[in-house]
DNA sequence: TCTCGATGGTTCCTTGTGTAACCATTCTGT
DNA sequence: ACAGAATGGTTACACAAGGAACCATCGAGA
């Protein structure tokens, strides 16, 4: 009714870079505040402790890759987290730049606790969608990854490749 | 193979939080870089701008529900736009408090010019996904965001209600 | 072996943002 | 008509995050 401008009328709620940077935030907002207020984790720590979870010794740059975060992001989250004894950043021996991290005991101690509230946390915001949405929207987010930053996904550690979030596979 | 934790071995990439986050983020970074260098616009004073193209007239309040920014994001973005005078903000009759805000020539001029392009750039994007997939991404998203902020999401003016985003609807 | 470029990380500086306190106006109940 | 709560909006403060400059180390080539 109150359109003014050229006739084909932009709307933005159909703009996707809008809509799903709002959802995401929504998402990511919530989610932080258990890690804040449980765990006095920002999302960067929580990020890095995650890989380290999964990749059990990775160093800074490959954990810059894996999340696209920024350097200093990085550094100021793996920082944090070796003051609080989480992670333990212990020389390498073949160059002595890159600083191999890893978990702590207390730092897998503590992720013993918070993965499950995470996944929990997760499956219930997952439940308003069926097994094809989730699918679906998985299927379509990597596609959007890997189409305009061309390189591919990452995953630094064993456990390789794209890791194309096929729900289908069995476990 | 390193796996090493509770033999369930939780997978980042597969977390729905993180992944939706990345991408978005990704997305949201370069579309920022586009407003940014070449009209000074941040994200959020684009999101002002385009809304009050779609609406005509928006109070800061309206806005602040439509795109579920922070009161004092809003704030600060209107204020900037003021000053350029890209939107201006006229007295309320009604209500004292309120300020209703509308594009002035200028503000729609460089619109006309922007929309456009972030059109371009969108569609762009989107080349990499089938008409389905998309469809299919919009769906999720709209469930996510409607599932669990309960509250629907917003579209303040005429063209009311919650923008299902089908693209099946002719135009 | 020495120099120069590249690379892993850290730090400085600036900016945008969230939280909370705040101001002004409006609404409610009495 | 008035006191107090609620609401629209702004501002002060603290902080996280990106960009650029920076330091140390490594690698390649003369």
């Amino acid at each position: 009714m109150t359109h003014h401008a050229t006739d084909h009328q932009f709307d933005l709620n159909q703009f996707l870079p809008y809509r799903l940077n709002r959802v995401a935030d929504q998402i990511s907002e919530q989610l932080a505040h258990l890690y804040e207020t449980s765990y006095s984790l920002t999302i960067a720590q929580w990020r890095v402790l995650a890989w380290l979870n999964q990749c059990e010794v990775l160093t800074a740059k490959q954990i810059r890759e894996a999340t696209r975060m920024d350097k200093a992001r990085v550094s100021r989250a793996v920082q944090s987290l070796v003051e609080r004894e989480l992670i333990s950043r212990s020389p390498d021996s073949q160059d002595q730049r890159a600083h191999p991290l890893r978990l702590t005991a207390t730092g897998q101690a503590l992720l013993a606790k918070l993965l499950p509230e995470a996944e929990a946390w997760e499956a219930d915001l997952l439940t308003v969608l069926s097994n094809d949405e989730r699918a679906a929207l998985i299927n379509a987010m990597a596609k959007l990854e890997r189409a305009f930053a061309s390189s591919t996904p990452p995953a630094p550690c064993g456990n390789d490749g794209i890791a194309e979030l096929n729900p289908a596979n069995g476990r």
